[in-house]
DNA sequence: CTGAATCCTTCAAGATACTG
DNA sequence: CAGTATCTTGAAGGATTCAG
Protein backbone atom coordinates (compact mmCIF):
# COMPACT_ATOMS: atom_id res chain seq x y z
CA UNK A 1 0.00 0.00 0.00
CA UNK A 2 1.22 3.21 -0.75
CA UNK A 3 1.78 5.91 1.64
CA UNK A 4 -0.11 7.97 -0.17
CA UNK A 5 -3.22 5.66 0.35
CA UNK A 6 -2.35 4.93 3.40
CA UNK A 7 -3.00 8.60 4.76
CA UNK A 8 -5.61 9.80 2.88
CA UNK A 9 -2.94 12.73 1.14
CA UNK A 10 -5.07 12.31 -2.08
CA UNK A 11 -8.52 14.28 -1.67
CA UNK A 12 -7.47 17.64 -2.33
CA UNK A 13 -7.44 20.02 0.84
CA UNK A 14 -5.27 21.87 2.36
CA UNK A 15 -2.65 20.92 4.81
CA UNK A 16 -4.52 22.28 7.78
CA UNK A 17 -7.19 21.05 7.38
CA UNK A 18 -6.53 17.15 6.63
CA UNK A 19 -4.40 17.71 10.41
CA UNK A 20 -7.49 19.47 11.88
CA UNK A 21 -9.65 16.01 11.18
CA UNK A 22 -6.57 13.59 12.45
CA UNK A 23 -6.79 15.46 15.81
CA UNK A 24 -10.36 16.26 15.63
CA UNK A 25 -10.83 12.34 14.90
CA UNK A 26 -13.61 9.99 16.86
CA UNK A 27 -10.76 8.23 18.31
CA UNK A 28 -7.87 10.69 17.76
CA UNK A 29 -9.48 13.13 20.15
CA UNK A 30 -10.15 10.50 22.68
CA UNK A 31 -6.06 8.94 22.03
CA UNK A 32 -4.47 12.42 22.56
CA UNK A 33 -6.58 12.96 25.76
CA UNK A 34 -5.61 9.63 27.18
CA UNK A 35 -2.13 10.20 26.43
CA UNK A 36 -2.29 13.42 27.95
CA UNK A 37 -2.05 11.49 31.43
CA UNK A 38 1.37 9.37 30.56
CA UNK A 39 2.68 6.54 28.20
CA UNK A 40 0.22 4.18 27.66
CA UNK A 41 0.89 0.33 25.61
CA UNK A 42 -1.07 -0.65 22.68
CA UNK A 43 -2.98 -2.59 24.83
CA UNK A 44 -3.46 -0.30 28.14
CA UNK A 45 -4.77 2.14 25.23
CA UNK A 46 -7.18 -0.08 24.16
CA UNK A 47 -8.77 -0.53 27.20
CA UNK A 48 -8.78 2.84 28.34
CA UNK A 49 -9.99 3.98 24.85
CA UNK A 50 -13.32 2.85 24.98
CA UNK A 51 -14.38 -0.18 22.62
CA UNK A 52 -12.04 1.08 19.94
CA UNK A 53 -10.61 -1.76 18.03
CA UNK A 54 -7.92 -3.17 16.80
CA UNK A 55 -7.37 -1.76 13.22
CA UNK A 56 -8.94 1.98 14.37
CA UNK A 57 -6.31 2.15 17.22
CA UNK A 58 -3.44 1.28 15.45
CA UNK A 59 -4.23 3.40 12.35
CA UNK A 60 -5.20 6.22 14.40
CA UNK A 61 -1.96 6.26 16.14
CA UNK A 62 0.08 5.72 12.76
CA UNK A 63 -1.68 8.91 12.14
CA UNK A 64 -0.82 10.81 14.74
CA UNK A 65 3.05 9.30 14.91
CA UNK A 66 3.45 10.36 11.46
CA UNK A 67 2.05 13.94 12.02
CA UNK A 68 4.55 13.88 15.17
CA UNK A 69 2.12 14.41 17.88
CA UNK A 70 2.80 10.69 19.13
CA UNK A 71 6.18 8.68 19.89
CA UNK A 72 6.10 4.91 19.46
CA UNK A 73 8.69 3.33 21.60
CA UNK A 74 9.08 -0.38 20.83
CA UNK A 75 11.21 -2.00 23.11
CA UNK A 76 13.05 -5.05 21.31
CA UNK A 77 11.76 -7.38 23.63
CA UNK A 78 9.85 -10.93 23.47
CA UNK A 79 7.19 -10.84 23.72
CA UNK A 80 6.55 -6.77 21.95
CA UNK A 81 6.50 -4.47 24.46
CA UNK A 82 5.96 -0.75 22.73
CA UNK A 83 4.85 2.52 24.54
CA UNK A 84 2.92 5.53 22.73
CA UNK A 85 4.03 8.54 24.61
CA UNK A 86 2.49 12.48 23.27
CA UNK A 87 5.25 14.46 21.82
CA UNK A 88 6.15 18.22 23.02
CA UNK A 89 3.89 19.43 20.01
CA UNK A 90 1.55 16.48 20.46
CA UNK A 91 1.19 18.08 23.77
CA UNK A 92 -0.16 21.38 22.33
CA UNK A 93 -2.28 19.81 20.05
CA UNK A 94 -3.72 17.42 22.86
CA UNK A 95 -4.29 20.62 25.04
CA UNK A 96 -6.08 22.24 21.68
CA UNK A 97 -8.41 19.41 21.06
CA UNK A 98 -8.81 19.27 24.67
CA UNK A 99 -9.76 22.63 25.27
CA UNK A 100 -12.12 22.60 22.51
CA UNK A 101 -13.88 19.24 23.40
CA UNK A 102 -14.45 21.03 27.02
CA UNK A 103 -15.75 24.02 25.68
CA UNK A 104 -18.42 21.40 23.62
CA UNK A 105 -19.21 19.59 26.71
CA UNK A 106 -20.09 22.96 28.92
CA UNK A 107 -21.97 24.04 26.01
CA UNK A 108 -24.06 20.66 25.58
CA UNK A 109 -27.12 21.90 27.66
CA UNK A 110 -27.38 24.84 25.35
CA UNK A 111 -27.42 22.82 22.05
CA UNK A 112 -29.90 20.41 23.27
CA UNK A 113 -32.26 23.06 23.96
CA UNK A 114 -31.55 24.71 20.74
CA UNK A 115 -32.48 21.40 19.07
CA UNK A 116 -35.35 21.12 21.06
CA UNK A 117 -36.64 24.52 20.14
CA UNK A 118 -35.75 23.59 16.25
CA UNK A 119 -37.73 20.09 16.52
CA UNK A 120 -40.48 21.27 18.12
CA UNK A 121 -41.42 23.52 14.98
CA UNK A 122 -41.72 20.55 12.54
CA UNK A 123 -42.78 17.59 14.30
CA UNK B 1 -37.44 11.45 6.61
CA UNK B 2 -37.21 11.72 10.16
CA UNK B 3 -35.12 13.86 12.43
CA UNK B 4 -32.95 11.10 13.83
CA UNK B 5 -31.48 9.68 10.27
CA UNK B 6 -31.57 13.58 9.27
CA UNK B 7 -29.18 14.48 11.54
CA UNK B 8 -27.47 11.15 12.21
CA UNK B 9 -28.18 11.13 15.83
CA UNK B 10 -28.69 7.09 15.88
CA UNK B 11 -25.18 6.30 15.91
CA UNK B 12 -24.47 6.02 20.05
CA UNK B 13 -22.19 8.42 20.81
CA UNK B 14 -21.73 11.02 23.52
CA UNK B 15 -23.44 14.63 22.91
CA UNK B 16 -20.13 16.40 22.93
CA UNK B 17 -18.79 14.20 21.02
CA UNK B 18 -21.61 15.02 18.21
CA UNK B 19 -21.26 18.43 18.32
CA UNK B 20 -17.46 18.61 17.98
CA UNK B 21 -18.20 16.50 14.91
CA UNK B 22 -20.81 19.62 14.01
CA UNK B 23 -18.62 22.47 14.51
CA UNK B 24 -15.12 20.96 12.86
CA UNK B 25 -16.65 19.01 10.28
CA UNK B 26 -15.29 20.05 6.44
CA UNK B 27 -17.82 22.62 6.01
CA UNK B 28 -18.77 23.21 9.27
CA UNK B 29 -15.41 25.01 9.97
CA UNK B 30 -15.43 26.54 6.91
CA UNK B 31 -19.48 28.19 7.47
CA UNK B 32 -18.68 28.88 10.85
CA UNK B 33 -15.38 31.12 10.04
CA UNK B 34 -17.50 33.00 6.68
CA UNK B 35 -20.17 33.85 9.24
CA UNK B 36 -17.59 35.87 11.74
CA UNK B 37 -17.39 38.44 9.81
CA UNK B 38 -21.05 39.42 8.95
CA UNK B 39 -24.60 37.60 7.46
CA UNK B 40 -24.49 36.04 4.46
CA UNK B 41 -27.11 34.94 1.92
CA UNK B 42 -27.53 31.36 0.67
CA UNK B 43 -26.07 31.76 -2.70
CA UNK B 44 -23.05 34.46 -1.19
CA UNK B 45 -21.94 31.79 0.92
CA UNK B 46 -21.93 28.98 -1.81
CA UNK B 47 -19.49 31.44 -3.33
CA UNK B 48 -17.62 32.28 -0.74
CA UNK B 49 -17.31 28.75 1.07
CA UNK B 50 -15.14 27.45 -1.92
CA UNK B 51 -16.53 24.21 -3.88
CA UNK B 52 -19.27 23.53 -1.38
CA UNK B 53 -22.27 21.64 -3.16
CA UNK B 54 -25.60 22.81 -2.55
CA UNK B 55 -26.63 19.83 -0.76
CA UNK B 56 -24.18 20.31 1.69
CA UNK B 57 -24.07 23.82 2.35
CA UNK B 58 -28.06 23.62 2.97
CA UNK B 59 -26.98 20.48 5.34
CA UNK B 60 -24.28 22.50 6.84
CA UNK B 61 -26.10 25.50 7.61
CA UNK B 62 -29.41 23.31 9.39
CA UNK B 63 -27.32 21.18 11.27
CA UNK B 64 -25.69 23.87 12.55
CA UNK B 65 -29.20 26.16 12.71
CA UNK B 66 -30.26 22.92 15.03
CA UNK B 67 -27.42 23.02 17.36
CA UNK B 68 -28.26 26.98 17.80
CA UNK B 69 -25.48 27.92 16.06
CA UNK B 70 -26.63 29.76 12.99
CA UNK B 71 -29.85 31.83 12.55
CA UNK B 72 -31.96 31.53 9.69
CA UNK B 73 -33.79 34.32 8.58
CA UNK B 74 -36.22 33.91 5.69
CA UNK B 75 -37.50 36.91 4.48
CA UNK B 76 -41.10 36.20 2.53
CA UNK B 77 -40.60 38.25 -0.92
CA UNK B 78 -40.32 36.91 -3.94
CA UNK B 79 -37.28 35.60 -5.78
CA UNK B 80 -36.61 34.48 -1.82
CA UNK B 81 -34.38 36.22 0.15
CA UNK B 82 -32.60 34.40 3.09
CA UNK B 83 -30.02 35.06 5.22
CA UNK B 84 -27.55 33.39 7.64
CA UNK B 85 -26.12 34.82 10.81
CA UNK B 86 -24.24 33.25 13.84
CA UNK B 87 -26.07 33.59 17.51
CA UNK B 88 -24.28 33.87 20.23
CA UNK B 89 -23.26 30.74 20.88
CA UNK B 90 -22.48 30.17 17.59
CA UNK B 91 -20.16 33.06 17.43
CA UNK B 92 -18.45 31.46 20.56
CA UNK B 93 -18.26 28.39 18.61
CA UNK B 94 -16.90 29.54 15.83
CA UNK B 95 -14.53 31.55 17.92
CA UNK B 96 -13.22 27.97 19.12
CA UNK B 97 -13.04 26.02 16.09
CA UNK B 98 -11.07 29.34 14.53
CA UNK B 99 -8.34 29.34 17.50
CA UNK B 100 -8.04 25.55 16.75
CA UNK B 101 -7.54 26.33 13.05
CA UNK B 102 -4.89 28.95 13.69
CA UNK B 103 -3.06 27.08 15.63
CA UNK B 104 -3.09 23.99 13.33
CA UNK B 105 -1.98 26.30 10.37
CA UNK B 106 0.67 27.76 12.40
CA UNK B 107 2.20 23.95 13.06
CA UNK B 108 1.52 22.65 9.80
CA UNK B 109 5.65 23.09 8.93
CA UNK B 110 6.25 21.32 12.09
CA UNK B 111 3.85 18.38 11.10
CA UNK B 112 5.46 18.70 7.00
CA UNK B 113 8.48 17.76 8.54
CA UNK B 114 7.41 15.26 10.73
CA UNK B 115 5.80 13.34 8.16
CA UNK B 116 8.97 13.72 6.24
CA UNK B 117 11.37 12.33 8.54
CA UNK B 118 8.64 9.27 9.24
CA UNK B 119 8.41 8.89 5.34
CA UNK B 120 12.05 8.79 5.08
CA UNK B 121 12.38 5.45 7.68
CA UNK B 122 9.95 3.32 4.95
CA UNK B 123 10.35 4.78 1.51
C1' DC C 1 -33.18 32.47 -5.37
C1' DT C 2 -33.38 28.82 -2.12
C1' DG C 3 -33.83 24.88 -1.43
C1' DA C 4 -35.77 19.42 -1.52
C1' DA C 5 -35.44 14.77 -3.68
C1' DT C 6 -33.06 11.35 -5.97
C1' DC C 7 -29.39 8.61 -7.60
C1' DC C 8 -24.69 7.20 -7.57
C1' DT C 9 -19.88 6.64 -6.24
C1' DT C 10 -16.47 6.23 -3.06
C1' DC C 11 -14.48 5.60 1.11
C1' DA C 12 -13.77 4.63 5.87
C1' DA C 13 -15.34 1.79 9.88
C1' DG C 14 -15.95 -2.54 11.78
C1' DA C 15 -15.58 -7.57 12.07
C1' DT C 16 -12.76 -11.33 11.46
C1' DA C 17 -8.82 -14.05 10.98
C1' DC C 18 -3.95 -14.48 10.84
C1' DT C 19 1.38 -13.53 11.97
C1' DG C 20 6.16 -12.51 14.13
C1' DC D 1 1.75 -8.59 22.80
C1' DA D 2 1.29 -5.82 18.94
C1' DG D 3 0.09 -5.58 15.12
C1' DT D 4 -1.36 -6.84 9.54
C1' DA D 5 -4.60 -8.58 5.75
C1' DT D 6 -8.95 -9.04 3.84
C1' DC D 7 -13.83 -8.46 3.35
C1' DT D 8 -18.25 -6.33 3.86
C1' DT D 9 -21.30 -2.63 4.58
C1' DG D 10 -23.05 1.76 5.84
C1' DA D 11 -22.65 6.40 5.37
C1' DA D 12 -20.84 10.78 3.36
C1' DG D 13 -20.40 13.47 -0.35
C1' DG D 14 -21.19 14.88 -5.27
C1' DA D 15 -24.08 15.53 -9.43
C1' DT D 16 -28.35 16.19 -11.18
C1' DT D 17 -33.06 17.26 -11.38
C1' DC D 18 -37.28 19.36 -9.76
C1' DA D 19 -40.20 22.78 -7.03
C1' DG D 20 -42.07 27.03 -4.48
Amino acid sequence: MTVSAKFNVNRAMCPSRLILEHVTSRWGVLVLATLIERPYRFSELRRAVDKVSEKMLAQTLQTLERDGFVHRDAKPVIPPHVEYSLTRLGHEAAEQVWGLARWTERRVPDVVKAREAYDEGRG
